[in-house]
DNA sequence: GTTCGTTGCTAACTATACCAAGCATTATAA
DNA sequence: TTATAATGCTTGGTATAGTTAGCAACGAAC
């Protein structure tokens, strides 16, 4: 009752082997980001289920709908193509579309494509994990 | 056998999903090119059955794939954002989104310190180093 | 007439996306 | 300790995308 702020309880990070590319590709934004299953769940609206999220991250889910890749991608702020990609939906067949231009300037975040951001965030998580919370 | 049940002679309008725009539109497409069903099934190379596509003409098929969507696409050719549009994939609205999306939203820019947006920029560096471009 | 051959269409089935409910674990509070 | 809450994850089930096999109606040739 007393509103005592809990912690989240940290689970043991297993290595179950090569992630698939898709579901490795959205845990990495999910946790980059702080989010919990139930948090993303929430975010979407209700539009995609913690279950369905956690299977999806697992790899278990072969070919999820756009609808829910567009849902996840603008709660990650990342853009829907990029994961439509992943799902295997946009045929990387000499994308010209998809294929933006990469500036490479200063901090050109603009031009990430979500993989590298997805590994800069998580980057910048285990930079700050080795630092006190502030 | 064969007693009674037959169905009736005439080719009857079945009323079931008459707002289905993809279904008319494809049909349409279809038709204007006097394609038959299962010419456009050997079209898409037997990626899409003439059965289905049956249903999909005749809006029995809530969302289909993307991947039939742009085989259809591709023979019928026309854009293949519009037939993903008419199943309700793309939204229509949103004026133009599409282009740049704001990315990093969740994850503040400004929460950078100096030294780990120079990390960062290192850690950039290094992954763009390993990848060909592409 | 009776065969073919083609048309659109449907029934029956399989595969799988997706969810509701719950479980195991961890952490905090009493 | 025990209770409560929050986490990731699994299980059982349902809805539906998509296929294979086949049917009825229409011709054209025999």
């Amino acid at each position: 009752m007393s509103n005592g702020t809990r912690r989240p309880p940290q689970r043991r990070k297993r290595f179950d082997g090569p992630r698939s590319q898709l579901g490795g590709l959205l845990a990495d934004l999910r946790t980059a980001r702080g989010f919990t299953l139930r948090q993303v769940e929430e975010a979407t609206g209700n539009a995609v289920s913690n279950a369905y999220l956690s299977q999806l991250e697992k790899g278990r889910v072969q070919q999820p709908s756009p609808n829910v890749l567009q849902r996840l991608a603008v709660v990650y702020a990342v853009p829907y193509e990029s994961l439509m990609e992943k799902a295997g939906y946009l045929a990387p067949s000499d994308g010209d579309e998809a294929r933006k231009h990469r500036r490479l300037s200063a901090f050109a975040l603009d031009d990430l494509s979500a993989e590298e951001e997805a590994e800069l965030l998580r980057y910048l998580a285990f930079i700050r994990s080795r630092k006190p919370a502030r």
